[in-house]
Order: structure tokens, then sequence, then C-alpha cells
DNA sequence: ACAATAGTGTCTCTTAGACAATATCGA
DNA sequence: TCGATATTGTCTAAGAGACACTATTGT
């Protein structure tokens, strides 16, 4: 009956020159041994409390990464993903910022841009898809993005994010209510963006409550992304 | 290693006297044999071709019941949840017109309105508040309620099923051009509702290509449903 | 004719986007 | 002082909700 092969795997994606990459690993099991594809593994059942914690334990371990939010993308799952058999995959997504992976990689993750991503093993080009749908989407509505910045950002630089994950660019003052809307931010005080041949930056860091948590909004900021579920 | 219990269930949910409805049936099997439970069962690797086969030959043995619209809700796993160790579940949400459960129940399907789902086994009660929840926020942004009226039905039907769902009442002339805005219905030539003692509506139906799919729009349909993740 | 609800027209208020004025830095 | 970008103010246009008017049926 449980002839079923139980894994997770993590979509771990980032922001590198304004554009969203995933983190690739070199298999180094059967099958495909070797090959780039999605951080994963088989689920432990004596070590792992449920499939977050399995996702939390290979991100730690395959890419040395703890992501300050993680959230369950879909499960995947059928006889013909993968050649063993038939398989579940319950997939998770990370966002982190880029110098997190940077520090992090005493390991070879790759970061590859997702409009680049070809030849993966299994489902796994499908899952990335998914991801990626999924990450763009709820930045419309919520403040996801702010992931994928580090402690300290100016809003310019959040825009920025925005920008390159919408694929279009956002009316500044639009952004700010937008922001101010959602009220997930708090200024450092004091603390400016310095170096720069201009006005500097006001800092900001989102407020302690919304770690892991999202702040939504009723109407989306960009106008399109309607995508046909 | 793979001493895992793989499951699947699904949430099957209708409208009845304007209050959410969630299917239930006396489990047959151990543990919990006889208790209410939503229907589910182990993942047949032989037979199901994957985890969605799964939940429509379950809805369709269990139930009766093809439904019109079936989507991945999310997949609840661990140690705790299942008395015979560590089970993951995958789990599907359906809505479906009222009288398709009422046509179907040669079986002994229980629908309890979801504000009274009590001391049900497993984590069966957080499924079912995960897909209220998923249903309630999905509604305000797309043509998800259409799936609990039948085949034709008018507009103002229509809008008390967004009104019954979203919990609160909507402005006519915006429901309107909301509805108009997503082009996902087509008005029925010549059907009217009659019987009323005043003046009849037309009635219409989903646009054909929209069968299993979502018409998307960028802004709610409410003001609220805000919860923060 | 009357009661009741369907379907429309229109006004107002809120909100998004355009535009522009002011602020503050390094060179 | 100049160039560049941050931040803020304000006008305009688009969309949502309120209100009311017309349409059509059974009684």
């Amino acid at each position: 009956m449980s002839s079923i092969i139980c894994t997770i795997d993590v979509v771990l994606m980032t922001l590198k020159n304004s554009v969203l990459h995933v983190a690739l690993l070199k298999r180094d099991h059967a099958p495909f041994v070797g090959v780039l594809a999605l951080p994963g593994g088989y689920i432990h059942a004596e070590d792992d409390v449920d499939t977050r914690d399995a996702a939390e334990r290979t991100l730690r371990e395959k890419a040395g990464i703890v992501s300050p939010y993680l959230e369950q993308l879909a499960t995947f799952s059928g006889r013909a993903r993968d050649p063993r058999g038939w398989s579940l995959s319950v997939v998770y997504y990370a966002l982190v910022p880029n110098d997190v992976i940077a520090a992090a990689s005493h390991l070879e993750v790759v970061l590859m841009p997702i409009d680049k991503v070809r030849g993966l093993p299994f489902d796994h080009q499908k899952i990335i898809e998914t991801a990626v749908r999924r990450v763009r989407d709820k930045s419309a509505y919520s403040s996801l993005p702010v992931y994928l910045c580090g402690e300290l950002f100016t809003l310019p630089q959040l825009q920025g994010v925005y920008e390159a994950i919408l694929g279009e660019p956002i009316n500044k003052v639009s952004f700010r209510r937008k922001i101010e809307e959602l009220d997930m931010l708090e200024a450092v005080e004091g603390a400016m963006e310095t170096g720069k041949a201009h006005r500097p930056a006001q800092l900001y860091r989102l407020k302690p409550r919304y770690s892991q948590h999202l702040s939504l909004t009723d109407r989306a900021l960009n106008a399109k992304s309607l995508t046909s579920h």
C-alpha cells in the first residue's frame, strides 16, 4: 500500500540584479546524480515533526540557510514524475535576500534566473513555474516582497523589488500610499542611506509582528497580472 | 523510510439556506470508525494517476459526486495528527450546488453548517477552517462562487451567493459591474426565471471556457476580508 | 392598480496615477 | 552651485457605492 515515495522540495528564490533567481543544487543521490535540481529530499518520519520541518531541515542542511519566509506551495504527485515510481513531493517556497545566499554559500548553490531555467529533472520546471506565479500573484496584494530585502531598506529600494517582481513600473505616489496603508514598516530613527550623491533616503524595517506574516491589501498594486488560475 | 501514511481528504462544500455547509461522512475504517469526518482515504498508487485523481475517486465512491470544481487546498502532515503514526494528507476542496448533493445522496452524506462543525477526528477541524478561509478569500476576487449555483441562475441569485460567502451585503450596481468585468457569464436567450410575483430575472450560465477555471479581478468585491495570512 | 423585485441611469465620494514642487546629499 | 534622487503636495481621472427611476410580473 504505502509504496509511495514521500519527499519535500524547496523553491528558494532571491532577487539578483533585479531579476528573480531560483537556487539549484547538484543532486547527490540517484536518480539524476549530479544534475541541477531543486533542493529536496525524503521526509524523515523519525526526525521531522511535519513537512514544514522537513523543508526547514533541507534548507539548513543543503543550502545552509534559515529563511525568513517559508510557505507551502502545493503538493505534486503521480506515477510519472519520478522514475522510481509513484511519488509525492510537498513543495515549499522561500524568499531570502540575495546576501543571505551569498553568505551561506559554503555550499554550491547555483542561482539561475527564472527565465533561464531548463532541463531540470522530475517536474521541477513546472514546480518552479507554479512558485513564480504564486510569488507574482501574492506580491500584488501583500508585503511578500519585503522578504527579498535585507533587514533595513529604503522605500525606493523596496519599490524596485516590487517592480522587478511585477514586471512593470509602479507609480511612486501610489506605491508609498499603499505601503503606508499596509502599515507593516517602521522607520528606523535617524538611519539614512548614505554615500549617494543625492538626498539620502530613510531606512525602514519590517514591524516585528509581521515576521513570517504578510500584510494584505484588497486592491492590487498594479493593474494586470490577471492570469486565469 | 516510507512508513508514512499517505492519504487524501476532500472538503466538499455547498450552500444550503444561504449558509456554507461541509459534507461529512461516517468513517468506515479504523481509527474513529463511525465518527463523522471528511471524506478521504488512502492514495491508491496502483489505480490513482495522482492525488487529484485520488480525490475525484474518493468523491465518486464515497459521496457519489463529480464536482464541477476541485482544487488542491494544502497538505497537512506530521507525527501527531493520526494515532497510527506519521501521516500526510493532501487535501482538496470542492464546491457543488446543493441539489447535486441532494440528488447523489443515496449515501449518508451529512451536511454541517461550517460554524457548527465540532468534534472531528484528526486535524479535520483545522482543515475545514483553512478551506473556508480559502473559499472566502478567493470569492472576493473571482468567479469561484458560481460553482455553488446550478447550471442556470439569475444575477440576484448569484449576488446572494456572494453575500452569503463574504458575509456582508454587496452593492447591486457594483456587483453587476464586477460580474460584467469578469466576463464569465452568458445570458441564456429567452430564458427567464418565472413564477415570482415580480419582474422576471434573466437566466445566465457560465461561459464554457470557464469550466473548472476562474475569472479573476484585481479589486475585491467587498472591502474587508483582510486576514493577516 | 398594487406589491415586489429586476434592471438602469446618474451623482458623489474615494482612490489611483500624473505632474510638479521642494529637500538634501556628493561632487 | 549642479546633478541626482528622495519626499511631499496637488490636480485629474477612473471606479465604487448610494439613490432613485423605470420595467415587468403575479395577485
